[in-house]
RNA sequence: GGCGACGUGGCCAAGCGGCUAAGGCAUCGGAUUGCAAAUCCGACAUCCCGGGUUCGAAUCCCGGCGUCGCCUCCA
């Protein structure tokens, strides 16, 4: 009566090739990971359309699946990883004739900026950046093939995916379709049914066009990723990636235009982050609904001003005056990086799970700087230790090429044998389904296990490589090194770890107001072998400290 | 109205039927320390409520309460 085959049969051979688990949207459920031709990888990720400042909401996605690719390309795979950037749109059309300048250079600002905040948070795996503009020849073409095939039609300068012909519409967003055609009737009029979404868009007069054989136009919304992810990727590819709040209408129609198109599948794994909300003091945002109305009288507490934050709570960069933005310092993603650096934005990013909503506040930022602070210092104590710099370490960039893969050497040192078993643990949570969360916390018992280590060694400043306890820090913390790599962490050092975006200069000069108020009040106590080695100490490190009757001045030496 | 997610210690957050319910922040003890910091050791939850399925549920099902998202531009 015990369901003992299936756990124990696996047992012996499972541990020869760990299975790497994916949630699939598409069937809403965990699948095995199995690319269409292995090793290789084609991954596609919805980037933004590039007409305003990028926000910390729009990094969630990229910090993902970079960190995604670190992993599968760890475990052997060989990724593509393509990004998208929409630079013809409504908005951004919008935007051009608000600022008066021509949208594409609007496109090209926004875009640098974009790529600015995803080089701060140590997003650099992305293998190309296609731009919607530089593709029109084959986006008219995508379309023209599915006016051939009897998917889309023409329609007085229009083109539109006619949804009806698609039987498989709504499948990804789990939607029926007869409810979305439903009776509605002639919403648009050039529209077939209200369901339907225009692939093409005729221009008005002074608006950017191109030529195509429907008229002058612009693509519309959805078709540059079908036609750009099909250029780069083929046909059908493995993971289709974005915010959740695409899944419908852009995913579910982008799948439907491409999948009819090539008569095949569009993308085998569909995955979907989950979104940030803003955590301020009260509630936030969500507009008001239909239905909330009714208890909102009693309770006057939220009077105060809790109204319409806008869609978009995280939008800190618009919010110009409202309590969002003052309990979280005003002002846009650029202002958060150097307040909090990008790098304890992506830890915190990394803390959840990919799939929930993350809740974005000071409070959180700071708990993050805070936990990130215990690894700084053991980067510190590793190289007082060692004379090496954790960051220069040679770490295992192949699963299988690691100091401890599987579980070798780790026989007789218990250091190590805690810590492969605590690597086993973190390949474990990254299996399934990427949980970073889990894995850092794994992290921070492996930080626990090396400085319980040097304690128990008595490994100290300027250790010997013949003392014992020391090779097995060296692996150890070469271990730690290469499963921080893993999820983008710790590439290079920080410039004042868990100083917070601290200017240098104005940090040095406090630093120098102390010392120089020590060996004044050494000196005037007569303790002049204190004051002399405050000085010599400075020279040494390049420092001149210049008396006057006025006071104490200083000023770095010239190499 | 339709679709969907979530509710775990003071806070954040893993967990997806069965080891002592991870980890972080905070707090409280102890070791260490000239003091402090750091580090280490230890303490701190039966998982929103009510039913049900099961030998066994935080984990599955039903109901309730609550929070949130999408359905329109959105990462």
């Amino acid at each position: 009566m015990s369901t003992a085959p299936a756990t124990a049969s696996s047992a012996s051979s499972a541990a020869a090739l760990p299975e790497i688990r994916v949630y699939n949207t598409l069937s809403k459920s965990k699948e095995p990971f199995a690319p269409l031709r292995p090793p290789h990888v084609g991954m596609y990720l919805c980037g933004p359309t590039v007409y305003k400042e990028s926000h910390i909401g729009h990094m969630v996605g990229p910090v993902i699946f970079d960190t995604i690719k670190r992993y599968l390309s760890y475990c052997g795979y060989q990724v593509t990883w393509v990004v998208n950037i929409t630079d013809v749109d409504d908005k951004l059309i919008a935007q051009s004739r608000e600022r008066g300048i021509p949208m594409s250079q609007i496109a090209v600002e926004m875009t640098a900026d974009y790529l600015a905040n995803l080089r701060e948070l140590g997003v650099n795996q992305i293998d190309q950046l296609p731009r919607a503009t530089d593709h029109i020849e084959g986006i008219v073409h995508f379309i023209e093939t599915l006016v051939e095939k009897g998917y889309a039609y023409a329609s007085s300068g229009d083109v539109f995916f006619d949804v009806a012909r698609d039987p498989n519409y709504g499948q990804l967003s789990n939607r029926l379709t007869d409810q979305m055609l439903g009776d509605g009737g002639g919403a648009a009029a050039k529209k077939r049914s209200p369901g339907d979404f225009a692939l093409w868009k005729s221009a008005k007069p002074d608006e950017p066009s191109w030529p195509s054989p429907w008229g002058n136009g612009r693509p519309g919304w959805h078709i540059e990723c079908s036609a750009m992810s099909h250029a780069y990727l083929g046909e059908t590819f493995d993971i289709h990636g974005g915010g959740l709040d695409l899944v419908f209408p852009h995913h579910e129609n982008e799948r439907a235009q491409s999948s009819c198109c090539h008569g095949a599948p569009m993308a085998k794994y569909w995955m979907h982050n989950g979104l940030m909300r803003a955590g301020a003091a009260g509630k936030v945002g969500g507009r008001s609904d239909r239905a909330a109305e009714s208890g909102a009288a009693e309770s006057g507490a939220a009077e105060g001003g809790a109204t319409t934050e806008g869609l978009d709570a995280v939008a800190i960069e618009e919010q110009s005056a409202g309590k969002i933005s003052r309990s979280k310092g005003a002002g846009g993603l650029s202002e958060l990086i150097q307040r909090h650096t990008g790098e304890r934005l992506r830890f915190f990013l990394l803390r959840t799970h990919y799939r929930s909503t993350i809740v974005f506040n000071d409070e959180g930022l700071e708990e993050a700087a805070t936990a990130l602070d215990a690894f700084y210092r053991f980067f510190d104590r590793f190289e007082q230790i060692t004379a090496r710099s954790f960051y220069s370490l040679p770490a295992a960039r192949w699963r299988r090429a690691s100091a401890l893969a599987e579980g070798e050497g780790a026989d007789a040192d218990a250091t190590l044998a805690a810590l492969a078993a605590q690597r086993a643990k973190y390949l474990d949570a990254m299996d399934d389904d990427f949980n970073t969360g889990a894995a850092i916390s794994v992290l921070f018992d492996m930080l626990r296990t090396l400085n319980r280590h040097i304690d128990q060694q008595q490994l100290a400043a300027g250790a010997q490589s013949s003392d014992a306890g020391f090779e097995t820090l060296l692996t150890g913390a070469e271990v730690l090194r290469e499963l921080t790599a893993v999820l983008g962490l710790f590439a290079k050092p920080q410039a004042a770890a868990g100083g917070g975006g601290q200017d240098g200069a104005e940090f040095a000069a406090q630093l120098m107001e102390i010392l120089i108020e020590l060996r004044k009040q050494a000196r005037t106590s007569k303790n002049f072998a204190m004051a002399d080695a405050i000085r010599d100490s400075l020279t040494a490190c390049g420092v001149s400290l210049l008396d006057s009757k006025d006071g104490t001045s200083w000023e770095r030496q010239r190499s």
